[in-house]
RNA sequence: GCGCCCAUAGUUCAAUGGAUAGAAUGAAAGCUUGCGGAGCUUUUGAUAGAGGUUCGAAUCCUCUUGGGCGCACCA
């Protein structure tokens, strides 16, 4: 990556530099080499001469002549210049643009980011079973599987894990609305269950008494109910997830970690790190650390989530000596999440500085559109449902078959949602618009699919004429589609590093504009034109960085659409 | 009550303390002999308010206003 380049080369630079190595040292742990947003100012930038000049105590634009007196020539740059306040302004020579188009291939941007060699677990969807799977399943799924796939693109070993309650109140209150209510689905039976369970006094006694008896695991007609509900659950699951495209190496169940859970707490409390509360129930002070109080046993000696979840990471490691484990979960449990991990902090260190937790933001949807007739919640599938609906509806007058139309209205529907849950920093509620998102133009996942479609029908003309690519016969000056394609991999390693799938979103939102723009001012396919192989050449690097890129946030390409 | 998060063009979003705050959409005007016009070009328009720190603040600090979330036995 050239970045890495000009780093290197600024590294060198400063080397003999006025000042201690300390200085120096803090120096280029701050400094940044970026590309600036306003093409005048260089194909890269860095603000080196800034920060040292800050800690010298001198004037930032000598520094930065200095500086650039001390790299001289070098065959990357055609110009080095400094500018504004005191940023060094490099620009790029054209050959080393057209020497990395000619390395884009199918692996582009492969393997080349800071995560190799390492084994990172990742966490995320997490539903319930016999529960629906809501729009918050939908985004952390897809946040989860992209920040997945943009880690084993930059080399780590990703194991894809799903934690799931599959007992407890939750799951009573469903048995219990099943047993009322045998011919209901499970999503019906659980609101029914849990709102019985607030309501009626007489209802919440029968669920607890329930609760128990799922526990002991003495009645056989519960346990039938129980079993085939948990395996309705989880087929259930399996087709969101394959529409989706995840597919989880390992489901880990509450019920699994619950005693590793209890036990790690009750050995902490021993270790003074948990203590009693005045009911018995054992619990963590996070007052001494600015936090909050949480119950980790009850007073009835069970373990709560809390419990669980430090079981959950013994558990995961046991399983998986990870370097790392990401964590995805909705943002209403940053609070939670602090006081567990603290407590973590003190019970499992290890484990406690490799987890990591993300979290994201509500999908909210246009006031009263979707929430349907019966006031239900809106749940993921009938998301995916109505954008498919709305698909079809758009696509119904096109001469295709009915198979690629059913095809193109599965692929255009999840680009179209998992563009919009990724298209901005992950945290911040989003506000879905069903007809933004699946506009064909501007901001959307459709008109990036779309783009890449009409550059793959230029390929197919280029086939049929047969004008061959080939950067032999290169043109004078490049354009921005050059450049562009070429902070594809320094794109990724952003988005890696900072858990931000939304650079890459705007990455190559940004692309496929100027990827139009090239089409329409060129005329790519001309057998008469020598340049046409050239232009075909670029438009297949376009089209397969396209692809990778798609394929990192979980988005799918079409031949045709 | 306490704590955490958030507030940027009409709207939906960007911007490691850096250069003239970027896109998309909306609105207005234009482009088509050439591959999918579902496209391209141009114009329009914003940092909630008040202080402070800094060579430099949308970004850091304080207060105000307006939202969201969380605070002992749910997950």
């Amino acid at each position: 990556m050239i970045k890495d380049e000009i780093k290197k080369i600024i590294e060198k630079a400063i080397k003999d530099f006025t000042g201690s190595p300390a200085l120096r040292e803090s120096a280029l742990r701050e400094f940044s080499v970026e590309i600036p947003g306003d093409k005048s100012h260089g194909d890269y930038s860095t603000n080196i001469a800034l920060i040292l000049s800050k800690k010298l105590g001198k004037n930032p634009r000598e520094v930065a002549e200095e500086i650039k007196n001390k790299i001289g020539k070098n065959n990357l740059f055609y110009k080095i210049e400094v500018a504004g306040p005191g940023f060094i302004n490099f620009f790029i020579s054209d050959k080393y643009f057209i020497d990395t188009l000619k390395n884009i291939d199918k692996n582009y941007g492969k393997a080349e980011g800071s995560e190799r060699g390492r084994k990172i677990i990742i966490d995320y969807t997490d539903p319930n079973i016999l529960k629906e799977f809501h729009i918050g399943h939908l985004m952390s799924n897809s946040v989860g599987e992209s920040l997945s796939r943009i880690f084993e693109f930059e080399g780590a070993t990703v194991k894809r894990v799903c934690y799931q309650s599959d007992v407890g109140m939750g799951v009573a209150k469903a048995i219990w609305g099943k047993i009322k209510k045998e011919n209901e689905s499970w999503g019906e039976v659980y609101a029914f269950g849990a709102k019985a369970f607030e309501e009626s006094e007489e209802s919440k006694k029968e669920i607890i008494e329930l609760n128990k008896k799922i526990f002991e695991k003495g009645d056989t007609k519960i346990n039938k109910l129980y079993d085939e509900g948990k395996k309705e659950s989880l087929k259930h699951f399996d087709d969101i997830y394959k529409k989706l495209g995840t597919k989880f190496d390992e489901l880990i169940f509450e019920s699994q970690v619950a005693d590793l859970g209890k036990k790690i707490v009750e050995k902490g409390l021993k270790d003074r790190i948990f203590e009693k509360g005045d009911n018995g129930a054992v619990i963590f002070k996070g007052e001494k650390y600015g936090l909050h109080t949480r119950v980790f046993i009850n007073s009835e000696g069970l373990p709560t989530y809390e419990a669980k979840d430090l079981g959950l990471a013994k558990f995961k490691y046991g399983g998986y000596k990870y370097d790392e484990s990401v964590v995805i979960t909705a943002n209403e449990q940053n609070d939670y999440f602090k006081v567990m991990l603290r407590a973590m902090g003190e019970v499992l260190p290890e484990l406690a500085k490799k987890t990591k937790h993300i979290s994201h933001g509500m999908l909210r949807l246009p006031e009263g559109k979707m929430s349907s007739r019966t006031g239900k919640v809106i749940t993921g599938e009938s998301l995916i449902e109505k954008v498919e609906e709305l698909v079809k509806e758009k696509i119904k007058d096109r001469e295709l078959s009915e198979k690629e139309k059913n095809e193109i209205v599965e692929a255009v529907a999840i680009g179209a949602i998992k563009y919009s849950v990724l298209k901005q920093s992950i945290g911040n509620d989003i506000i879905y618009d069903f007809d933004k998102s699946i506009s064909f133009e501007g901001d959307s996942g459709p008109y990036l699919q779309y783009a890449y479609t009409r550059a793959n029908s230029v390929l197919e003309k280029a086939k049929r004429e047969g004008v061959k690519a080939s950067f032999r016969k290169t043109p004078k000056e490049i354009t921005r589609l050059e450049k562009t394609l070429s902070y594809f991999p320094e794109v990724i390693e952003k988005s890696g590093k900072e858990y931000e799938p939304h650079f890459l979103v705007l990455y190559l939102t940004e692309l496929a504009g100027i990827f139009n723009n090239y089409y329409a001012k060129h005329k790519i396919v001309d057998k008469k034109d020598e340049y046409s192989p050239y232009r075909v050449a670029l438009t297949a690097a376009f089209l397969k960085t396209m692809k990778n890129g798609l394929w990192l946030l979980g988005i799918n390409t079409l031949e045709k659409m």
